[in-house]
DNA sequence: GTCTATAGGAAGATAGAC
DNA sequence: GTCTATCTTCCTATAGAC
């Protein structure tokens, strides 16, 4: 489908992550991805339409910038610990996601029609870490008697907040990377050495 | 100081709470506090002006309903649930504190201005979650291994992606208290029977 | 599909009286 | 300090040509 429309998708994401959902200006964004403004609400019928389909794609490329590490991951336990750590990273596509990620969970708040998708790609980011979770258990790696879907909610949850703590100044990010580690092992029991 | 100032102040929170702090409309804050917009304008200088001095109005007061649950709680360790508990309850002004404590720390991502008294408050409400797992230790109610403070600030990190998600639609309000309550075990660990 | 130009309206901000 | 009335700016959205 015409990638002129991923062209100002992706300039979208960028300018939400520079100025919010709240921030973003048709004209600036047409700028940002070098088209008219016309152009944009042919494509997209109107702002509302437009920060829609923002959010559709962005929880579609939420996930891939942590498949690397976590192919590196040596158990299922550190897969876990990788995928949770890939949104605490200092690298502009991760910063861009993360902001606008929280940009689209603030906004469903006022606006009933963001809910759906933005509650379908949490759950789907759970269910990989409860799958994960699950894995760590076979491997005698985490304590059988905790429930992985509770786990994962909490543990990705935890990541939400320590990251919007981060992005908005009042947590470094090399603590929040040790707090996010410190509650793998609270969730899942201390590794066994 | 001119208690008309704290008027629209309070209204500003109760509008912010129903649109977001993009959502704020000068004319419907009017409306709101039963003034006129030159009165606001007189008083906060511009719309900026206004944002920051009620975003600094949530911080002073993001404490408070907690307390008389606290104060029934039976030891260190119930209280601490109680804070923590406090921010996700299904009742009028903590929903509009928590929509506008959401508001202020997605604002400061994009302001800087705001950053200062917003970490000021998450500090301090840290703290107090960490006093408490420090009394809990005493009291025997909690492992005397947790750092209090990682602990403390792990478990308000928390509180606030579950409060995110819970007023985002993604998850329901029973599930958020039960998922926080399990945190606290898994933390402090299971509480000796 | 894409642009230039602009209509039209909403919202921020101010003037001036009381 | 507070209001009514109004100015001005900014931004969404569309018309119409290519």
């Amino acid at each position: 489908m015409a990638d002129r429309q991923v062209l100002i998708l992706e300039a979208a994401v960028r300018v939400i992550a520079r100025n919010g959902v709240r921030g973003l200006r048709v004209e600036e964004l047409a700028a940002e991805a070098g088209v008219s403004t016309a152009l944009i609400y042919y494509h997209f019928k109107d702002r509302a339409g437009l920060i829609r389909r923002t959010l559709g794609f962005i929880s579609d490329r939420a996930t891939g910038y942590t498949d690397e590490a976590i192919e590196d991951a040596e158990d299922a336990r550190e897969e876990l610990l990788e995928l949770l750590l890939g949104e605490l990273q200092d690298i502009e596509r991760v910063r861009e996601n993360s902001i606008a990620w929280g940009e689209l969970r603030a906004s469903a708040i006022f606006d009933a029609d963001l809910r759906g998708p933005l509650a379908d790609s949490t759950r789907s980011w759970t269910e990989d870490a409860a799958e994960m979770i699950r894995d760590a258990q076979k491997a005698g790696l985490a304590d059988l008697h905790v429930e992985p879907l509770d786990a994962a909610e909490r543990l990705t949850a935890l990541v939400e907040g320590l990251s919007e703590r981060w992005l908005s100044g009042s947590l470094g990010l090399e603590r929040a990377r040790g707090l996010l580690a410190g509650a793998v092992d609270a969730e899942l029991g201390r590794r066994p050495a």
